[in-house]
DNA sequence: TCTGGGGTCCTAGGACCC
DNA sequence: TCTGGGGTCCTAGGACCC
């Protein structure tokens, strides 16, 4: 997997305002026009158009802070993840086709590794890509290309800005190239190295290595040796295997009732198995907490706790069992809650079970499960669930998030697909 | 009125051991 | 007044990422 030092040159394929991208692929309405995606719950921006951001319109910012004139003339969608996820795939099997070895980073972004392709044809291979994406996707890219995955993001940065979008990481890139902007400088630590009049990643690689390690730690000292063109990270085709799997929702309303909490706390785990079984892992331990709500001005709680398995399970009446207990354990009544969340701890491959002693393992309850995850993936999420997630036929739980402005699964669900009449 | 979700890695400090 | 040294493991918190 490792790259022979000294050949390795990289490239970073970046979709841009890659929400708002996807949401235009199929509502040729948004194209040219100012647009946002929300976060869940339809709370902040997190996807924006250039129109949008050409109105100010700030990454995070919270919808209902957005004065109302812009807001006349600015087109909203809800996260649609089933989606985008899909998008995301289809941009990796273009380049799958193109490159040897892709890395999957985030949703929106791959490493590729440009080794066994002439450096005259860096470039136009990248150009080729940013072609065939647009084209048989149609999501807009932009590439970076570097020797580390670091110059390679800095590069991509830079990109955005030019007709080409394909951009090499150059020295001249580097002296003029924002502190901030620097991939693993975050708001604190750009802070930190502005008040001692570092301002470029030029400033930042050229600053004494040990001094920076002991004050800044060792991720930053990475940071500049690959700003330095010295590779720290290599390129991980492979998806590392997961260490944990949460699952969260603020509440489109806030809820008191401790009913409403179990049935959320329990819905929530019940996803979070899902994901864990779709990877073939098992959970060595659980986490339940609940928020009241961070904006109110009133008596804050957070409680959180987490219970370790006697052996590793992956069947979810167990972990509910687990998230019950938890729920109640820390429910008082004297509070408002706005969020929740289950997390599943110390994950380990379904294939390396340490066997308990004093219990056997059940085979029927794999096949349970199996029933189970099938059923839903034919019939939909939640076609078969257990009762305490259950709510009352045609209601909506309490707690449901928003999402009033939520595009079609066009890709992913037959009763989805985009109706065109000619 | 309305304010996201899901991850990783590193470090410091405490508990505990011999 | 003086009060060891060295190790592991775990957890909480802080930084970062998209």
């Amino acid at each position: 997997m490792g790259i022979p030092q000294g050949l390795t040159m990289l490239g970073l394929v970046d979709g841009n305002n890659f929400y708002v991208s996807c949401e235009r692929i199929f509502d040729p309405t948004l194209r040219n026009a100012p647009t946002i995606v929300l976060s869940n719950n339809d709370g902040c921006a997190i996807a924006r158009s250039n129109e949008a951001k050409a109105l100010g319109i700030k990454m995070g910012q919270p919808l209902h802070e957005i004065p109302s004139n812009l807001r006349r003339n600015l087109h909203v969608r809800s996260a649609n993840f089933a989606l985008y996820g899909d998008i995301s795939n289809r941009v990796a099997t273009v380049l799958k086709d193109l490159f040897a070895q892709v890395e999957m980073y985030s949703i929106d972004e791959s490493f590729i590794a440009l080794d066994g392709i002439k450096e005259a044809d860096w470039i136009p291979t990248c150009v080729e890509a940013r072609q065939r994406i647009l084209k048989w996707v149609g999501i807009p890219t932009c590439v970076g290309i570097g020797p580390t995955k670091t110059l390679a993001k800095l590069a991509n940065k830079s990109a955005k800005t030019t007709p080409q979008g394909v951009l090499r990481a150059t020295r001249g890139l580097v002296r003029r190239f924002p502190v901030e902007d620097v991939w693993g400088v975050g708001r604190k630590y750009a802070q930190r190295l502005k008040s001692e009049g570092v301002t470029t990643a030029q400033h930042l690689s050229e600053m004494d290595p040990t001094s920076l390690q002991s004050r800044y730690g060792v991720v930053l000292a990475r940071t500049q040796k690959e700003l330095r063109g010295i590779p720290c990270a290599e390129l991980e085709v492979e998806e590392p295997q997961r260490q944990q799997i949460i699952v969260s929702r603020s509440f489109g309303k806030e809820i008191t009732d401790i009913n409403d909490l179990m049935q959320a706390t329990s819905t929530f785990a019940q996803r979070a198995c899902e994901k864990l079984r779709r990877r073939n892992l098992q959970a060595g331990g659980v986490w339940v907490f609940f928020h009241t709500n961070p904006f109110k001005d009133v008596p804050q709680y957070h409680p959180h706790k987490s219970l370790s398995f006697v052996i590793p399970t992956s069947d979810t009446r167990d972990i509910l069992c687990m998230v019950e207990g938890l729920t109640k354990a820390m429910y008082r009544d004297a509070y408002a809650w706005k969020k929740a969340g289950v997390g599943l701890l110390d994950l380990t491959s379904e294939t390396i079970a340490q066997g308990d002693l004093f219990a056997q393992a059940s085979p029927r309850s794999t096949a349970l499960m199996n029933v189970l995850d099938q059923c839903n993936e034919k019939f939909g999420r939640g076609a078969m669930s257990f009762a305490s997630s259950a709510v009352a036929p045609d209601t909506k739980a309490k707690w449901e998030m928003r999402q009033s402005n939520l595009s079609q699964a066009f890709t992913t669900r037959w009763s989805g697909l985009l109706n065109v009449r000619l």
